[in-house]
DNA sequence: CTTATATCAGGTACACTGATATTC
DNA sequence: CGAATATCAGTGAACCTGATATAA
């Protein structure tokens, strides 16, 4: 969230060098910190975390999904996850209920009042989005584009069969 | 971290839309959070945290920096900072001395140790850093740093004079 | 008196490991 | 029996707000 409280004399850090010189992990870190920043900020007035928008998205993607699967899409551990959906249902915004076919497994699911929410956040979210792209031309979005899903792809993807 | 205990038979998500369709804002967040976790997974055998090496580094290209201006400059709150600092003191990787000019504000340096466990992290995030440039040709390169900058800049850089 | 600095106290959401009961 | 699922307990690093003491 940041607080920035009043202003500094000390110019912005850049392990050692600075600007479109300075080192490509820092500043993909550095933009997606601004990122996340803006989303935080977008979302905190509607009460929910980042987290909390990311687990409700995928319950969006797969209604009725397992905790564990859940887990896993997340890259996360079933406890963590467990914790997360504990303040999600409190809040009132999931419905568990019996799986269909495996009796210990449950079945995790949007409620109307979480549906709404997600519905709100996605709407403030998209502004955020918008910003990412201002006066970017459309053949270097393309070459962007190309070197994140680059990048997300040599790490993760299970895969199989979608649908 | 992440666990990912197990294969799963469920498709990696996208808000919808997926690959290079999709949104700008997840893509960025996918690749960043396939990033972090390299960065971390580096870093956990020397028993640091990202936010550690990042104050570290900080500390590094301002050495006798105040409390309060290493938490303007991260974007934190001066108690997140403090907590963080006595971690760090703790692990014996920073010193507090008294500040020259102002005499309730502390001089923070590296100590030793922490200025040999920093070289050691960035060995490592050196090699992690490398990945994310692989096969990718010098212009597009320059487009992607061009990008980032460009979100890093739009936010964040209080400045005015340097010293 | 006002501001800046550091820190104490408390709280919360996330992350982990480990243990346990249940189900397949 | 082993493997998967959910959840209990405990721990810890990072974030926050609010209060406090000190110094400029």
């Amino acid at each position: 969230m940041s607080k920035r409280q009043s202003e500094t004399h000390i110019p912005a850090v850049g392990e050692g060098k600075r600007g479109v010189e300075g080192h490509i992990g820092y500043l993909l870190r550095q933009a997606y910190a601004v990122h996340r920043s803006r989303l935080e900020q977008a979302l905190q007035p509607l009460g929910l975390t980042l987290p909390q928008f990311s687990v409700l998205t995928m319950l969006s993607a797969y209604p009725g999904i397992a905790g564990a699967d859940l887990a896993r899409l997340s890259l996360l551990t079933p406890q963590t996850i467990c914790v997360i959906l504990n303040n999600l249902e409190k809040a009132g915004f999931i419905r568990r209920s019996a799986h269909p076919v495996h009796r210990r497994a449950q079945c995790i699911e949007l409620s109307p009042a979480g549906l709404l929410m997600l519905k709100n956040c996605k709407q403030r979210v998209e502004l955020v989005e918008q910003i990412l792209l201002q006066g970017v031309p459309a053949k270097e979005e393309e070459v962007v584009r190309r070197w994140l899903v680059q990048l997300a792809m040599t790490d993760a993807m299970p895969m199989s069969e979608p649908r």
